[in-house]
DNA sequence: ATAACTGCAAATCATTTGCAGATCT
DNA sequence: AGATCTGCAAATGATTTGCAGTTAT
């Protein structure tokens, strides 16, 4: 939906904050590279991958090593800062997400375009699961392939 | 929904047709393997991954190697008759699908149970989706992941 | 005949891990 | 001080690919 969640000072003090929380709850410790690479991370207005996330560093002289941030991306995601996504092929794409949750996406697989929309009845179908299967959702990941209209594939119906 | 697509001769024997159709469109050939994997794969009612695809083989006494494995099973997903999900980590996850279309899952994170389900609600999202964008939807990927009812994990709210 | 296939082994790609030296608390 | 980091380089795991011999059309 294109509806940029623009990050002020003030977010990212309260994303600092929980992931500060956090790390101390778990025994983590606060480093400057931890830091960096999450304040980059909410620079990011799409989505990225872990190369990208890289660049970006390098480009304002962070020097950062690629394990450290494997290895601190699995901390943002423990504390619900990132969303993982494996779209296709390739390396994993990873979203900022704390004040922007509860979007879907639409992949166009000709241009790689991602779009982000959201419905309602997502969250109704969401509760019946729940209801109906006695089961706490606690994450969700809905995606649509598809291309701008011409031709379409053939797909044999359910019998 | 464990409602199990039970593979008779006569629906293999179109898989198996539709297939066949698939290969001499695209000048591929039809190998014993080829035809061997395919109805191996529609004897599973589950989920399964290339390493089962290959023990059951064996077990059958088919010797037909990983590589070959991996190259067909592309063929299939191209020909319609499978799909390939990214639950997690580790290798990626098939299942037949000619006779099983537009369901969904639900991954139980505790268990790893899989559930599938349909809700035509889907269909409208999807409906409107393809009006919405201009754009024809051919595949879609809904996931729930949850956990049998108690604790929850703190989940921050749309700003 | 010949283009496509199988299977092995080697290659690739993304991600993880072991370890030595550096850094937080 | 002592546990936890970082970063390098080497290890891993899944999947792909090159190639020589084999098979379908």
């Amino acid at each position: 939906m294109d509806e940029i969640t623009e990050i002020t000072e003030h977010k990212l003090n309260i994303i600092k904050g929980v992931f500060m929380d956090f790390l101390n709850a778990n025994g983590h410790k606060r480093t400057t590279e931890r830091m960096a690479i999450l304040e980059e991370i909410y620079s990011f207005d799409e989505h990225f991958d872990v190369l990208e996330l890289h660049h970006h560093l390098r480009r304002k002289n962070y020097k950062v090593s690629m394990a450290t941030i494997y290895n601190n991306i699995k901390l943002y995601e423990e504390a619900g800062l990132i969303l993982k996504h494996r779209f296709g092929k390739g390396m994993a794409q990873y979203e900022k997400c704390y004040f922007n949750r509860d979007h879907h996406h639409i992949i166009l697989t000709d241009t790689g375009e991602v779009k982000e929309f959201r419905d309602p009845r997502i969250q109704d179908i969401k509760n019946w699961i729940e209801k109906t299967y006695d089961i706490k959702v606690d994450r969700q990941s809905l995606y649509f392939y598809g291309r701008r209209c011409e031709k379409q594939k053939n797909t044999p119906r359910d019998e």
